[in-house]
DNA sequence: ATTTAATTGGAGCGATCGATACAGAACCGA
DNA sequence: TCGGTTCTGTATCGATCGCTCCAATTAAAT
């Protein structure tokens, strides 16, 4: 019918990402971000419709990329290396990236969330998955007794997903190795029956 | 010498806290601030110099205002019920708040200080804060006896100070009681021999 | 009363913001 | 080959950004 597109839609969304995760959404500008995907602003406009659009998708294609794909990892593993695994992972991540960028989910959760309510809905819907995760992974623990049921399961993922959050905002003001995984050490320690 | 004022510092610099607090620094504007501090362009400049020299005297308010305040009036209690304390505060301070913009200082966190040293060291000395005054109280506890001495009392306040920076981001997303009191519980529970 | 210095009000600077308009180039189906 | 449609490139829109400048005003010091 007509000319196809000459970009990959993922690819340029990959860009997106890192233009949103290095800059937050307010600071990141519609230009510096069609540069980084290689388009021009009419193709920008064009493809993505604006750019609180543009931003929607990247943070769906963060949370398949990064999110699921953590969660499908670490799945399969016995629930508290499961749930340590995460943590471990979300420790070295944020210990990897020399810009310290953090979590772009967590960042948006404080840059664009007060007064969008629809981002803040994709946002909390990303926590909620980081939360189910633990919670299914100390329940299957509790069940076969490698982790203890001195707490329930319920409060204990909320716990943890509140250390994770913890760890990824220390992780954005430089924070070291001894803090971060200081942060985690007696709440897996929690774990042990 | 000259004219005076005719305004008081400190009653601007709150109004400035709440325009940054509710709208983040970047979000801000110089026009909207100046009028929630009920000054001119003119008088704003002259006395704040610019954006960001308000900001900064605004964050060192907001650290008196409210985080050394809250440690001066838990700091007499025993050192349990001061660790419990802060916890509670923050809970009930983030469900207080119609509208859940957290705290200025973890919300600065992953504002600004991607690309100013400056602001993010004086954050981060509000984070030490913070954990210095868990790891006081939990040593306390730890020493008379009413706090467990199986978790290092370094790591401990990190813990705590990880959980305080998980509710707040939490609350910034709507997060109910349940979730924030989900989140504090089992960690107190960790506090008992 | 006069001097002096800082504040005040408000216009306006250049730069950048998100978003659009329009013309020509590129590709598909027929 | 050609019609039709979508793409690309660039120029530019109005609005807003942080910030500055200047004249008029005010009050303390002399």
């Amino acid at each position: 019918m007509a000319r196809p597109r000459a970009f990959d839609e993922g690819v340029a969304l990959s860009a997106a990402i890192d233009g949103f995760w290095a800059q937050g959404y307010g600071a990141a500008g519609t230009r510096d971000l069609a540069a980084r995907m290689g388009l021009t602003t009419a193709s920008f406009y064009n493809a993505f419709g604006d750019k609180r659009g543009l931003f929607l998708k990247a943070l769906d294609q963060y949370l398949v990329e990064t999110l699921r794909q953590r969660i499908a990892r670490l799945d399969p593993l016995p629930p508290r290396e499961a749930v340590a695994g995460f943590v471990a992972d979300v420790v070295e991540r944020s210990l990897a990236d020399p810009q310290r960028r953090g979590c772009m989910l967590i960042n948006a959760a404080l840059d664009v969330t007060a007064q969008d309510p629809e981002i803040r809905d994709k946002v909390a819907g990303g926590m909620e998955q980081i939360r189910a995760f633990f919670q299914r992974h100390v329940q299957a623990g509790q069940a076969d007794g490698t982790i203890s049921t001195a707490q329930s399961a319920e409060d204990l993922a909320r716990l943890f997903l509140g250390v994770v959050l913890g760890i990824r905002v220390m992780a954005r003001l430089h924070a070291d190795r001894d803090q971060l995984e200081g942060m985690a050490r007696p709440v897996l320690a929690l774990l042990t029956p």
